[in-house]
Parts: C-alpha cells; structure tokens; sequence
DNA sequence: CTTGACAGTGAACATCTGTTCACCCTACCC
DNA sequence: GGGTAGGGTGAACAGATGTTCACTGTCAAG
C-alpha cells in the first residue's frame, strides 16, 4: 500500500475530530498493528511535506488539510480534476482573516463606495481598530451617523471620501470615531 | 482575573500553532504555576462553551475558534465589544462552500467585469460545473480562449456577456465549454 | 469575628504519547 | 543462491498529558 494513500483518511479525520490523530488512531485507521508501522508511515508523509510536527513530535495538519485548490488567473482556465494534485490551497479563513476576536462581518447599504467595487448587498470583512491610515476604508460614526468610506488625511485634516461622485465627501464636524477597517469584500451570487 | 480574559490568547495559540493548548501550555501563557489552576480556568470556559473536550479530555476548538460574528449593515454600526454576547456567527467557509471538492479560487485579470463589482486583483470562487442558468457568471473555453463573463440565453443562442461596455459580448462559434459558475467574489486590502 | 466561596499552589497518579530497538517476512535484483 | 531493501510486528521506554487530592491565602457577606 502506497502511504499517501492513507493521507485522505488522516485529513478526514483532522476535519471531523478536529485535531490530528495519534499514532495509534493512525495504526488503525490504516489497519496497521504496531505504532511503528505508523511512525514509518508518518516520517514518508512528513518528507512529502503532506502532514508537519512541532518540536516534540505532535502532529500537525499543513496547508494540504485546506479545503480551497488555488488556481491561476482565469484566462489560464481549469484544469481537469485529474490534474489537480500539485495544486496549491489556502485556508480561507486564515488567509482573510488575522485577528478573528475582533472581526465582523457587515452588510452594504447604498451606493456610495460603488466605484470602490462595493456594492449594495456585499458583505465587509472589518476588523475592529481606532486607527487607521490613508486609502483605507472605514466605518465611522460620524457627528452621530454610521458610514463607510475611504480614509484621507490632509495634513491635520481627515476626510471621508466616497468612492461614488455622486455622494459627497465627508468632513467631520465634530466627532469622528473610526471603528473598523475593511480588510475584505465578500459577495456571494444566488446558485 | 476573569476567566474569559484568557480565551482570545488560546484562540491566538490554536492559530499559530494550529493545534490546542495543553493543560501546562495553558498554565504558562496564564501565568499559573498548578496545572490544577489550568484546569480550572479550562473547566469554567467548557461551561461557557468557549472550548471542547473529546472522550480523552483533550481540548478542542469549539465554533468560536472559527466562526466570524455577524452585525447589521453598516448604518447600524458596530456596537461596543460588551455587547457581543447575543450576536449570531456564521463560519465563513461552510456559508461559502457548498461543494468544497469543487471549489476553486481564481485571480481575475482584467477589467471586463468592472460594472459587476468583480475588479483585476479580486479573486473569485468557483464551482465546477458544467450547466449554467441566465445571469450566472462563468469560467468558459470558448473558441481556445478562457474567460470570466456573464451566461445568458436567448432562445437557442447563448451570448457571453460582459460587464463592462468597452469590451464585445462573445457569441461562440464553434466550441463552448462551461468549466465553472462564480459563486462568490473576494477582494483583499492590504492592512 | 466567623463563614464560605473562590482562586491558586504543589504534588501525585494512571494513562497516553512519540520514538526506538530487534526481529520477521516478502519481493526483487545480481 | 545470496544479498538487500522495504514494510510490517511486538515490545519497551522516557516523557508528556489530563485529572485529582489536600492545602493555603484572600476577600466579601453575615
């Protein structure tokens, strides 16, 4: 038996436990019945690169245990299913998201960031943060009113700019609190 | 100190880790010297549902560890974090996954879809398919040539839209494969 | 002051963990 | 046939792991 072909159960495993298995949960499922049958198994995956370990020996899922095949760009088209193998992933999640306790998902009302690409109904990645720099967008409560708009600071000044010429910039009066930063855009299409 | 306040730096060690804590490792990062103290500490977030055990005792992420909390639209605001108890969560990659064995990311290039929202950079998520219906946005091989546009049918004909005036809407002439539908498109900013 | 709840210490324990050793068996090559 | 590499067995071991016990200090309520 080939070892990488133990490998989809072992991801199966991660996803359904949650954690990796042990080297005996590994001896079983590959219906082996000495740990050092598995402990070969796993160093064959460990040069593969398919499975990692920490300093004292754990193991750890790598970037294969991802649900989400990286392709190219779209004028380089798809591959067949049978070529997918050498295919890079990323996780999702981690790829978008770095500070998970202070991120929200929120939806788009209006129009005002259209030009930005942002459209009414898209959801926003923001991570929660009082700070931000020019070209970012931010939601801020603006003299009492929530909005969405690009960052600028103009010397001392702080403008909102939309990214719409039909709505006006921003200039706040008197109380400006930026409370997130866009870090992603998401729009989902009806199947 | 409250045990909740230790919670965001097990969720930050399951993430660079990508495994949990131990009873010690908890111990540690809290400041303890009693993995009795540990336990404790983890026996209060068990009862708050912020971790897992399995049948061994071994600590699992719970839902929290993946799961990305849902506000309002952006007119609403984002309330404070004291008041975050009661807000729904979604996991980012089952809400946006339906078929994960056939999902694909692509980087878009060009501007033929500007006026949908889909910019050069974004990146879009696909499904393998082969049918589409009126208003989907495919991955076509059309006549040799790969291409992101809008499917619609007109009678018998089937045109390939784009989402942009400056580029011509495509009518095949000879061969026409539909690779993939657009499920979801995702932008990046930079932070 | 007394009481009780709470949080943390220190130590112990049985079990599980990754790792390693010697060994067996089979298949293949020269 | 002889040799060798590879995959598997069985057993062992040191260290790590979750759990538990008795105990100490603190602090607010009565």
């Amino acid at each position: 038996m080939e070892p990488h072909s133990h490998f989809p159960a072992i991801v199966a495993f991660y996803r359904t436990h949650r954690r990796m298995p042990t080297y005996r949960e590994i001896m079983r499922m590959a219906g082996f019945r000495s740990t050092n049958a598995a402990a070969k198994l796993v160093k064959k995956l460990l040069a593969a690169h398919l499975i990692q370990q920490d300093d004292a020996g754990r193991l750890l899922p790598s970037r294969y245990f991802s649900e989400i095949r990286l392709l190219g760009t779209v004028e380089a088209g798809i591959p067949a299913p049978a070529e997918e193998v050498h295919l890079d992933t990323i996780n999702l999640e981690t790829h978008l998201i770095r500070n998970p306790q202070a991120t929200y998902l929120l939806r788009v009302q209006g129009e005002s960031m259209i030009d930005a690409g942002i459209l009414p109904g898209d959801a926003v990645l923001v991570e929660r943060r009082k700070e931000a720099k020019t070209g970012d967008i931010v939601i801020a409560e603006v003299d009492g009113e929530w909005t969405m708009k690009v960052f600028r600071k103009r010397g001392r000044r702080v403008l909102l700019e939309p990214a719409n010429p039909h709505f006006p910039t921003i200039v706040p009066k008197q109380h400006l609190r930026i409370a997130a930063v866009v870090i992603a855009v998401i729009r989902t299409y009806p199947t």
